[in-house]
Order: C-alpha cells, then sequence, then structure tokens
DNA sequence: ACTATGTAGTCGGTCTTGTGC
DNA sequence: GCACAAGACCGACTACATAGT
C-alpha cells in the first residue's frame, strides 16, 4: 500500500467539486484509510508545527542525510524535527527528490501545511468525529457595525473591550489549573495567577483577557504590545492581571455551550470574585445594563476618546456558545486615510497570479512619511484587474481603513494596525489621515 | 427565491525563538 | 552579535455552498 499514492487520488478527487456535501461524501469513503487519515490529520492538526514555510523550501542545503523510506517516517520525522535547520531541509528534500514534479508539489504542501483542499478542521471533525483534529472554540464577537438592529428592544449588557491576550481557565480532574490561548496553546508559568486562581471553583471554567498591570493607564496599543511580550515569551509571565469576564459549568463547555443567560453567568462571576478577592483576579465590570441602544455608542466613544479598545454588547438572556455569534458583539472605531500606492506583490495559493498586497506611503504624526502594507478588502475581480494592469493602482491614491497607528520597538517608525483597502480615491492627489 | 450562516482561505503588524553566518 | 524565517498573538476581509425562511 503506497499512502501517497492513495493521498494523490485523494486530493484529485476532493478538489475536483466546489461542492461541500461531495467533500463530505469523499472523505467519508476514507475514513477506514489510516494512510490518508495520517497525513489529514498532520496536515491540519495545529498542534503539529514543522519549521519549514515558502522561505526554508526554496532554500538550497547541500548535505547527505539518512534516507527517509516513506511518508509515513517523513511526517514522523517533522513531528519531531520542526526547527527548520538545513538537516531537516535536506531530509525533506532527498524524499522528494525521487517523486513526479506533482507528488513532491503535494508533499511540500504537507510539510508547509499550506495544502488547501477547500475541507478543514470543521469538515474532518464532521467526518471522522470531534476528536479527530483536536479543536479549541471561545465564543467570538460578530461586528456590531453590521448588526445594530439585531439589539433593538433586547436587554444587554456592556462591558469593556480589552486589548490584550484572549485566555480560557479549565482545571483537570486533579484540580490543576491550565490557561489556553484561544487558539488552545497552553500559556505555562503564569505564576501569580496559578496560584491565585487555585481560590475559584474547579468545577467551572474562566473567560477572560489577559493584561500586564501597569501603574497608570497607558495607550491601548502599547499595553496590547507589553502585553504579547510577556505571554508570548518561555520563561515565569509575572505582572499579568487576568480579567474575566465570563464563566461556566466545566460539563456545559464539553458539551458545546452553556444555556444559563450572560447576566447570569456574570452575575454569579462577580460575586465569586469579590468572594476570593485576589489581587491579579479581575472581574470585568459592567457599564451598563438595559434596552437603551443609544448607550453603545457613547460607551464605546468615551472609551475610545480614553484610548481603549472599545466595547463589548452581549445580550443579556443569551447563551455562552462556542463560535463566533451575534449575541456578543464588538464595537470599536476605524479610522480611514487617503494613502498612496508605491508598489505591489503578487499573492499566493489561490491568490498566485492576482494582486497580494500593495505598499503605500501615508503620513504619520510627526509629520514624516512612512509605508505598510495593505492586503485585505481587495476583491478577487480586483486582484486579478490589478496584477494585469499595475498601473491602474501604482500611483494612485487609495482609501484605507485602519485601527489605529502602531510602533514597533526596533525603530521610530509608524504602521498601521489591521489594514484594509476600501476603494480608489482618483478624486484626490495628496495622501492624508482622517 | 432570497437571506443568513458556516466554512475556508487570503491578507496585515509585532513580537519571540531557533538557526546559521 | 546579527539577520532571517517561522510561528505565535492580535485581527481584517472575500468567496462560496448550503441551511433556513
Amino acid at each position: 500500500m503506497n499512502a501517497l499514492k492513495d493521498f494523490t487520488a485523494f486530493y484529485q478527487k476532493i478538489t475536483a467539486t466546489s461542492s461541500r456535501l461531495e467533500k463530505e461524501a469523499i472523505l467519508k469513503d476514507y475514513q477506514d484509510n489510516a494512510a490518508v487519515k495520517e497525513i489529514l490529520h498532520f496536515l491540519f492538526n495545529p498542534f503539529i508545527v514543522t519549521g519549514i514555510s515558502k522561505k526554508k523550501l526554496v532554500k538550497t542545503v547541500n548535505m547527505t542525510v539518512q534516507r527517509c523510506q516513506d511518508l509515513h517516517e517523513l511526517l514522523a520525522y517533522f513531528t519531531m524535527h520542526n526547527t527548520g535547520r538545513d538537516e531537516d531541509i535536506a531530509y525533506l528534500k532527498q524524499f522528494t527528490s525521487d517523486l513526479d514534479a506533482g507528488q513532491a508539489e503535494l508533499v511540500y504542501g504537507i510539510i508547509k501545511k499550506d495544502l488547501t483542499l477547500g475541507a478543514s478542521e470543521k469538515t474532518l471533525n464532521k467526518v471522522f468525529g470531534s476528536d479527530f483534529i483536536p479543536a479549541f472554540n471561545v465564543m467570538l464577537a460578530e461586528k456590531y457595525a453590521e448588526n445594530t438592529e439585531f439589539v433593538v428592544g433586547k436587554r444587554f449588557v456592556i462591558t469593556e473591550k480589552f486589548d490584550g491576550v484572549r485566555c480560557m481557565l479549565i482545571f483537570n480532574d486533579a484540580g490543576e489549573p491550565t490557561f489556553f490561548s484561544r487558539a488552545g496553546k497552553s500559556f505555562d508559568d503564569m505564576v501569580e495567577l496559578d496560584a491565585e486562581v487555585r481560590h475559584l471553583n474547579p468545577q467551572m471554567v474562566y473567560d477572560g483577557e489577559l493584561l500586564l498591570g501597569v501603574e497608570k493607564p497607558i495607550d491601548s496599543a502599547d499595553l496590547y504590545r507589553m502585553t504579547v511580550k510577556v505571554t508570548n515569551s518561555d520563561g515565569a509571565k509575572t505582572g499579568l492581571i487576568y480579567n474575566i469576564f465570563d464563566s461556566l459549568p466545566k460539563s456545559d463547555l464539553i458539551a458545546g455551550g452553556s444555556a444559563i443567560p450572560c447576566e447570569e453567568r456574570k452575575a454569579k462571576l462577580g460575586q465569586e470574585l469579590r468572594q476570593v478577592n485576589q489581587p491579579h483576579l479581575k472581574e470585568v465590570p459592567i457599564l451598563y445594563a438595559g434596552d437603551d441602544v443609544a448607550q453603545i455608542d457613547k460607551i464605546c466613544d468615551e472609551y475610545t476618546n480614553m484610548g481603549r479598545e472599545g466595547v463589548m454588547v452581549n445580550l443579556a438572556n443569551a447563551p455562552y456558545e462556542c463560535k463566533r455569534s451575534k449575541n456578543l458583539l464588538k464595537v470599536k472605531r476605524f479610522n480611514t486615510a487617503d494613502v498612496r500606492v508605491l508598489d505591489w506583490e503578487e499573492g499566493s495559493g489561490a491568490n498566485r497570479g492576482k494582486l497580494g498586497a500593495v505598499i503605500v506611503e501615508f503620513m504619520a504624526p510627526d509629520g514624516k512619511k512612512y509605508t505598510c502594507k495593505v492586503g485585505s478588502g481587495f476583491e478577487k475581480e480586483e486582484r486579478e484587474d490589478f496584477f494585469a494592469h499595475p498601473e491602474k493602482i501604482v500611483g494612485h491614491i487609495i482609501e484605507v481603513g485602519y485601527f489605529e497607528l502602531s510602533q514597533n520597538q526596533n525603530d521610530d517608525g509608524y504602521s498601521l494596525r489591521f489594514p484594509t483597502f476600501k476603494g480608489m480615491r482618483d478624486d484626490k492627489d495628496e495622501i492624508s489621515m482622517y
């Protein structure tokens, strides 16, 4: 039995249709094919990383390495050796050297983990069972701006939107706490928090935002960067405040959500947090509860003006859902700017042979010009048109949306956070921020 | 017939870590 | 010590199929 041959046949079948139901049927046909399933598991398990992506793949290395027998061995190798050494590149190249071009491309796609099938974790788990690909789903918000009608006439709760790092706290059966990121990776060595959360009820799970504790309020963007610096680094993580905004029974989370109404969950959480009274565990305060929609923009503006990210609107009797939901809405203010396009880049994957992004020039508060890339917000036709006729966009003024100006620790330059293309501004010939 | 929802797949900046020079 | 690439965090967005009304 040849796994690669099987997988090649599978790949051709599943990419031949755009129908999601047909894709499911094809997957079902392979439910007893362990070799193909092993590859799919490797491809979509987010906890498997290989250290090989675009640039490493095209790097030429001259090195003799042990010969890899088959694809199974190759996947096992990259599960172990995932730091992208030259040796690992050589190991991969040696395996693909015997293959025809099509199969080599498939293997590269598997190791880079960017092979697209039009089916991913959700569909695989639907067909093969929910434990096939480890998935971690927390409740996420839709945009208030696109769903303003949804809250009219309903009771809701407004809280601040924290610009930090999402964190869910879950205790195992032995009562040991683990802090999980939004993607399900654990934050380790959470010095103070690890000790303090032991006062909480281990039958409950807690959902909140990690933010570095600071003496006096600082700009949301700076606080975010300082927080990520701590949470994404190895070693002891100190000084973090866990701003908890929700809690639900662990059994409910395992079952996929909690029917307990939001306001009830928050009330119970607030009670518990006041009772345990730990310095690094904070309740996210309710800023307003009621059905006056005017409060949403009013409070959002108030917080935006204080340099905060925005606010969240949670329907008062809504359940906790482990997915993006309109029962939870985010309200944040975006800015727009007219910027000049200096250059452009080709895209990758589905955007190969199309525009990927443009490099634009904008004006920063220091009166100087800086550049950044804008690659989101283009329609397919626009990506094709601008790729074929770059002169239609290069040198022109375009409108971009962005959340805020950002700065990094390495230079004094500015950039735009969450930049998106909004449209051409051929009525203008000057860059401006407003 | 039309709209809403779910899923997949692109794109951005900033940071840390591992690697190789 | 430095530069680079990958992978993590935050996200933005469009395209398409299908479920729902």
